[in-house]
DNA sequence: ACACGGACCTGAAGGC
DNA sequence: TGCCTTCAGGTCCGTG
């Protein structure tokens, strides 16, 4: 599920609920999720309140009144409910409540449900003022969405990389919160081979060339319409049984192999090939 | 430094 | 109804 824009769509469905509101109780079901939890997690969480909930990446971040920081990542499977005293319906059919692993009760009385079928997320509990050096963090590459991204950073980037766009692009060290879908999307929007070589759009004759450009636009412009679309659909999700994190989202080429190319004119069919032992989706025709 | 493949874990979907 | 294989939105780690 989580990529950036779906981060941000559980950033801001739990942030009414869970920003400065105290937690009165952490209850943790298990000692490990990708990792091990850290010692005392649960009597560290119990009893703080929660500040904020930023977003880094793919990261959740939560400022604590102890001068922590609560890291969440949701890996693949990860998934928060928000369920309110009152409703006792147990959770929707597609979740297994086997997996709930980590639970909050807040002191508003709502209850925020951390589900993790295969267990790839992780959370972490760090000072604040080791956050910008924690190993997960130290690496990531600049938001998309934020002013250091552009074609020059990519174009400099780039220089010398024999690597694929595709590889590139999930690389996480160069561009933080893209993923196997929103790499495919960005490509197809930007009209770029996802087997083209990234040093492709390095400088030429000083300035980031023109495919640069198109690039950090499609990013952007893809990233930004995701989060439009995942923040609208979320509302009708909540109303109908209150669980966060699933939405749908209109791709234009991902998961639509043999369909028809949706850029306008384009004759060309979908096709998926394996990249790096994953799935990408691409049209032969306007992607060059 | 970079590039690649395998590893982690569970469940859903498809073929026979 | 099984059983088996493949695939899934992430990223870490070991190997060249």
């Amino acid at each position: 599920m989580p990529e950036l824009p779906e981060v941000e769509t559980v950033r801001r469905g739990l942030s009414p609920v869970m920003a400065g509101v105290r937690i009165a109780e952490l209850e943790q079901r298990r000692p490990d999720l990708r990792f091990p939890l850290p010692e005392r997690f649960a009597s560290r969480l119990s009893g703080r309140t929660l500040l904020r909930l930023d977003r880094r990446a793919k990261y959740l971040l939560a400022p604590l009144d102890s001068r922590e920081v609560l890291i969440m990542h949701l890996g693949m499977t990860g998934r928060f409910r928000i369920t309110h005293g009152m409703e006792e319906a147990g959770p929707p059919a597609d979740i297994d409540p086997a997996h709930d692993h980590i639970v909050f009760r807040m002191a508003t009385g709502v209850t925020v449900t951390y589900n993790d079928a295969r267990r790839f997320g992780f959370m972490d509990l760090v000072p604040e003022r080791h956050l910008d050096r924690h190993p997960l963090l130290a690496g990531l590459g600049p938001e998309p969405l934020g002013n250091a991204f552009n074609a020059a950073y990519l174009a400099d980037r780039a220089r010398g990389r024999a690597t694929d766009l595709k590889a590139f692009l999930l690389d996480q060290r160069i561009v933080a919160g893209l993923g196997n879908i929103y790499v495919s999307e960005a490509l197809h929007h930007a009209g770029l081979s996802p087997n083209r070589s990234a040093r492709s759009l390095a400088r030429k004759s000083g300035r980031p060339t023109e495919r640069a450009e198109r690039l950090a636009r499609a990013i952007r412009s893809v990233l930004t319409d995701a989060i439009a679309a995942g923040g609208s659909t979320l509302r009708d999700y909540r109303r109908a049984d209150g669980a966060l994190g699933d939405f749908q989202h209109a791709f234009r080429v991902y998961g639509r192999e043999g369909a028809p190319c949706l850029r306008k004119g384009c004759p060309g069919t979908v096709r998926r090939t394996v990249q790096s032992g994953r799935s990408t989706f691409f049209c032969g025709q306007c992607q060059r």
